[in-house]
Order: C-alpha cells, then structure tokens, then sequence
DNA sequence: GCTCTATGTAAACAAGTGCTGACTTAGGCA
DNA sequence: TGCCTAAGTCAGCACTTGTTTACATAGAGC
C-alpha cells in the first residue's frame, strides 16, 4: 500500500530508504540531510562518507556522484544553512523579533533541525571556500542583529555595536554547543522556559538599544 | 655554549627539540603542549599523530611510549587543563574576582595558552572516558563560578544560579571559539579593552548577586 | 516489446591512519 | 673501560579513508 515518494517528501532520518524509486532529487535531499546531522553533532573528519549513506539509506558512490567529493557535499550543507539563516537581516524587522527569533531558535531541543544548523556554523573542514561560506553567513547574520538594533554599516565608532551583536552570536552558538555536544547538566535539558530569561536578559544587554 | 636542558625548561614550539638529550619528563612535556595545541585548534580526529610528534620534533612512537595510544594522550591534555581550571573554585574568592579571572582568560590573544585551554573543553574525541573529564572539568568551573556567585549546591530553586553561571561559561567558550576558529571582525581581532565592556555586562547580568 | 539513459550498485585502489616490534644509541655506573 | 638500561629510531602492518571505475537495472519514449 506505498505510494511512490513524491519529490522532497518527508523522509525521517531513521526509515531513510523506504520507499523511493531512481527519483535524484530526493536522494540528493537525503544525503544533505543525514549529512547535516553527522557535520554538526561530530564535525568534518570524524564522520566518513560511509556513515552519511548509511544513515541516508543510500549508496556511498552517490555522494561523490552528486556533489563531487565529501568537501563538496559539506560545502552544499553550509550553503543551505546559510540560505535558511540569512533571510531575516534587514532593518525593516525590530530588534524584539530578531532576538525572539534567535531565543526560539537557540531553545531548540538540542537534537532538531535549528540547532543542527547553529552547530555547522562552529565546525570547518579546513578547506578555504568552505571556511568562506561560513564566514560570509556569520557575517552577514550578525550584521542582520546589529542593523536591527540601530546599526549602520561604516559609522565609525559604531563597530563597538557589531562587536556586541557578535558576542550575542558567540553567546547563541556557545550555549547550543554545550548544550548539544556535553551533557553539562541543568543547562544540557534546560527547557525553552528555562532559557528564556537569562538568555534574554544577556541579548537585551548586549543589543538593545536602550541598554547602551 | 648550550647548556644541557634542564627538565620542564620552557621550549618553543617553533624550535621544539633543539638542546635536548634524552629526557623523558622534557619530551613528555613537548608532545602535550604540541597536542594541546593541535587538538584545540583542529580537533581530535583532523590532527593525526604525526602532526603532534612533528610539532613537538620528536619520534611518532614515542606518543605510544609514554600515552599508551593517540586517545591517552588527549586524556592527559585535557587532565592538565582539568587541574589548571580547576584551581580558582571555592566559596572564598568574590564573584568579581572570579569574573575578572575569566574576563582576561578570554580576552587572550586567539593564539594564547589561555585560549587553547578552553577551546580544549569543546573538543572530544568520542572517547567515553574523555568526555568524562571534559564534562567534569566544566561542571567544576562552572560551579565554582556560581558558588562565588551565591549558589550552594542542592538549594531547589538556586538551580537557577547554576544554569545562569553555564551560560556565563557558554558566552565564554563561544567567543573565544569564534575568535580563533572563525575570521570575524570585529570580534576576532578585538583587543582585552575592547571586550571588557560587552562581556563584562553580560557576565555581571548573568551572575552578579545584585542584578538578579 | 525494445532501447537508451539516468540512477543505483559493487568492488577495488591509493593514500593515509594509529600502532607495534625489533633495532640502535646515549649516558650513568661499577 | 665496558656493560646495561632507558630513550629514541625505523620500517612496516593492519586497517580505514575518499574516490573511481566498470557494471546492473529501472523506467520513460518510441
């Protein structure tokens, strides 16, 4: 009684292969998938090809096949995350929804999808364009909280601002980290209630403009 | 006109294995500062033996010698930065000491010992007994830092405190990981006196007795 | 039904990995 | 001086890694 998997059906990650039939474009999605999960939780060399196709359900060849080498698909990893975290720059949004959106996002459960993608941004393959393509997203996200919050790229002394919005991120991508990848206890299974406070209290220091 | 080396005289990583003669506490110390570094710069698995034992100018096998295996070896690196941190705990020191303490620890040059040490905490090798250590390396730092902030240990709803003092530790850690693994400016190159104001506000927020 | 191409499979290769065992050598000591 | 042990060296093994190459096959178009 399956029906044959349309494009960029769901898939979860544990009944990776099940039904899907020579369709490219989704296998193409699984190995992204499973692969971001693997960068993120143990980094860029401890996870072998081997271990993406296995979790994807599909065969090792495909990843070199479709994305031209192991650095290649981390590359596509980063650039997706890059898509989905740099759509909410701009000064038309306040400064209140940016940092609810960063809360929500940091407060993710320490295994779902914002905090695989938080994760990639901390780990490096070593080669240069990828390190670029990380770069490029951190900057342009934390410049996103910064122009929220009053500033305005080139006003000289207004770089302390960009400094603060970074060590908001710095904050954001520390506590994911310790969250996820040690079981440093209350702060590892600290519900998104739990966080809310503090971790607002540090961006509004940080960031909010009557705070300066 | 060099003098025989005397043990744990101070060597360069640059020049590792220039005046030195059979020493093994010498050569010990070599390959854990030589590990150290690479293992908080790259990672467990991107540095390989052989990097360590040419870094710190002495023979690959000698690692097995003295750290039984590559995973040994990293154990000890993260004892000694265990015993390191370890220290500053205890109810005596005032809590504006023991931000002073973390605030320079910080703002150390992304290149520093200080620097390595933390970014030490966010390595793991996937080692059970590692991760061991790392995480009660942090649970004592972190405690301590809430100790002086007030805490004491089993008081219900002061797990509160606990929490705020690991984020403190994460805003830590994740600065000084984007400092040195990251290019980002402002924040890469920004000098002690730079981030003084920001991290000191967000510690003081977190922590400090009178802003709760 | 036949064919032809996109998709997937299997096996193997070259390079690099951690680690080991047999060897050499420096340097203290009788 | 001449051992003798600790310290260091060297070559290679067993294994994993990313990648490639040759092959199998599903499924659309005729």
């Amino acid at each position: 009684m399956r029906v044959p998997t349309v494009l960029g059906a769901k898939q979860d990650a544990e009944t990776p292969a099940a039904n899907r039939s020579r369709d490219a474009a989704s296998t193409r999605l699984l190995l992204l998938k499973a692969a971001r999960r693997r960068f993120a939780r143990h980094g860029y060399s401890t996870t072998t090809v081997r271990d993406i196709a296995a979790d994807a359900g599909v065969n090792v060849a495909l990843i070199n096949r479709y994305f031209s080498s192991k650095e290649g698909l981390f590359e596509a990893c980063l650039r997706q995350v890059g898509e989905d975290l740099g759509r909410p720059a701009g000064s038309t949004t306040t400064i209140e929804h940016t940092l609810e959106k960063m809360l929500t996002r940091v407060a993710d459960q320490p295994s779902g999808d914002h905090t695989m993608q938080l994760l990639l941004l901390l780990r490096s393959s070593g080669d240069d364009r990828a390190d670029q393509i990380r770069l490029s997203t951190l900057r342009s996200f934390t410049e996103g909280i910064a122009t929220s919050a009053g500033w305005q790229a080139g006003s000289a002394d207004d770089d302390k601002l960009l400094l603060r919005a970074q060590i908001a991120m710095a904050t954001a991508l520390g506590v994911v980290l310790l969250r996820s990848s040690t079981g440093l206890e209350p702060l590892a299974s600290a519900t998104a209630e739990d966080l809310r406070d503090p971790l607002g209290e540090v961006l509004a220091t940080l960031v909010a403009p009557t705070g300066l």
